[in-house]
DNA sequence: GTGAAAGCGCTAACAC
DNA sequence: GTGTTAGCGCTTTCAC
């Protein structure tokens, strides 16, 4: 690496100025024609690329966002990191990828440290741990560094920020009216995480819609949960053993539903006549299980999409904070699909 | 992003010299204790942080790896970054991380951007293309121009080079050992995309263990398979549409079974006792499904983290070439396990 | 049409 | 204990 070939070693090989190998690289008009295309030539056969390093410093442009996730184990996450990729790698961008595993201390490091690297933006989907205590300050140093931040999903307040979420109060809600329309009479919810925005907002649709339909939300039917099947499989349980057992669940997530669709299954109840199932998310395997799995998508790979043109737009001189709303969409398969209508 | 403060601005504030701040900020021993403190505080109160990018600049080393991977969406992948980022985040390092698609041309475009970005070595499991059409180039190229590379998974040839992998052909071997053990009289095999290392050896395994036990590979119970359950749909009717139908399936990825599976139980054949099944990866998934999927796991995290191990030790001078081969570890689940043994 | 010089932000060798 | 200077690789303004 200390070895790579630069500028100057060009201009001693032609014995020229380092500026006159610049330009001839850069194609510049006024150079005479001949040389440009030689030192073109030889330049590209010995390999030469310019370094990049050099060009941030100097345009105080790194062409690198930074990315801060709260995991990478979801499918989520990763179709968001593929709608970025493919509208920045295009435009000449890269991606620095961090994965704060929610924790609030890594976060802050690592915005630092993206920070410290000078990336032309920093898009963030915020930590359980920085919502539960509303730990804000790094945050706020990010943009009183004038570093422009892009939320994603979580964000951390209503005020003026620049954000791409998904509308997962609709979602909810459309996943709980299609289990009212299919008869459900008793509809759980297995309630993700505390703090979160994203269990929050669905639980909310869940209930405004519930109450609408001029029905009671029972608590005995929210369970909490994780993200994660095993603790579908324990809710499942616990709502299974209790005496107003569900007929209809909507769960935070589609990880979550399977967990629960197993224990259903392993207590011989039907699915979806004797218990219907919608999750969220709508992960590439739901279509597939045994018994393919209705779910909310929350359009995750359009999420980075936009994310990536409203980050470009923001590096095209747009100042004005933007923020974006998405549709979700219900997808229904056989986990909720009955004939009888009610 | 322009207005950030450097140490000409601090130098300016307290009327010394950028060289006294920045061994100030460097707490070298050499200056006044109490200028040195204030100077710190200071430089912490109104969020001055170094700009990492004069650093790479200075030192050639710019605390980033690059990382390029065909894709992202599964398990294995994010799992590798997972646990790349478990020892470099520690260690101060960012990751680049760039998709290729399993697409030649992008690979070769991100390869050379990451180069241009100077990042202290590159991670990469080669895309299909590359492979399917040993174009080998543009990793020369980057050999060439003395980037470290290591590789994942895929490499391009046997030569001297560093690389992480797991033992594909073992797992696959035990995979079919155990299907013998459970009494299966027809193992089928349902073999990923051409030309891919992973798929070779993976049949490769299946083919030396059937031969181990005396058994003919029968072609009617190989069908080719992309890395998607869509594509374990159509093989596995393809499979039961046959005279010779089989009582065992060893597929190249979970995906793939999870297809499969779907198919056999909707033509009503019962998982472990009719059709035995194993699969490969052990994603997250595969333990709770309806039917706990039996899997050879490739130790995904663990291939992360001893690359990053690999990549550490030769930013510390390690010259000589590493090749690690990680041992696959069968998880037997529902979907193999009978209870008569042959 | 080409060269010389300054500068992006920082560190380190060398003064004093 | 602190200042001065040069330089990492590049572009660009100003000379000529």
């Amino acid at each position: 690496m200390g070895n790579a070939v630069s500028i100057k070693d060009l201009a001693r090989k032609f014995k020229c100025a380092p500026s006159t190998i610049s330009r001839a690289l850069n194609d510049h008009p006024m150079i005479n024609i001949d040389t440009r295309k030689t030192i073109q030539e030889y330049a590209h056969k010995i390999g030469y690329q310019k370094n990049t390093i050099s060009l941030s410093l100097l345009n105080k442009c790194s062409k690198t966002l930074g990315v801060i996730i709260p995991s990478i184990s979801h499918y989520h996450e990763t179709a968001i990191i593929e709608g970025l990729e493919a509208i920045l790698q295009p435009a000449g961008y890269l991606l620095n990828i961090c994965v704060t595993n929610e924790c609030h201390a890594l976060e802050k490091e690592y915005l630092n440290r993206l920070y410290a690297n000078r990336v032309d933006a920093i898009c963030i989907s915020l930590s359980q741990e920085t919502f539960d205590h509303s730990l804000n300050e790094h945050i706020d140093l990010a943009i009183s560094r004038s570093m422009p931040i892009i939320f994603m999903d979580r964000f951390y307040h209503e005020s003026d920020v620049d954000r791409v979420i998904t509308d997962d109060f609709k979602g909810a809600f459309l996943a709980t009216e299609h289990l009212i329309h299919m008869g459900c009479q008793r509809i759980a919810h297995l309630h993700g995480p505390k703090g979160i925005t994203v269990s929050q907002q669905r639980f909310r649709g869940y209930q405004v819609c519930l109450k609408k339909y001029g029905r009671e939300v029972d608590d005995e039917l929210v369970k909490q949960v994780m993200f994660s099947p095993e603790s579908g499989i324990e809710a499942a349980k616990s709502l299974l053993d209790q005496e107003i057992k569900p007929d209809g669940i909507f769960a935070v997530n589609d990880e979550v539903c399977f967990g629960a669709m197993k224990v259903i299954q392993e207590r011989n109840y039907k699915i979806p006549e004797d218990i219907a199932l919608v999750g969220f998310d709508d992960i590439p395997l739901s279509a597939f299980g045994p018994i393919a799995l209705s779910s909310v998508s929350r359009k995750s790979k359009k999420i980075g999409e936009q994310t990536a043109h409203l980050f470009l737009s923001k590096m095209n001189g747009m100042h004005q904070h933007q923020q974006f709303t998405l549709e979700p969409e219900l997808i229904v398969r056989e986990s909720s699909q009955r004939n009888h209508y009610s």
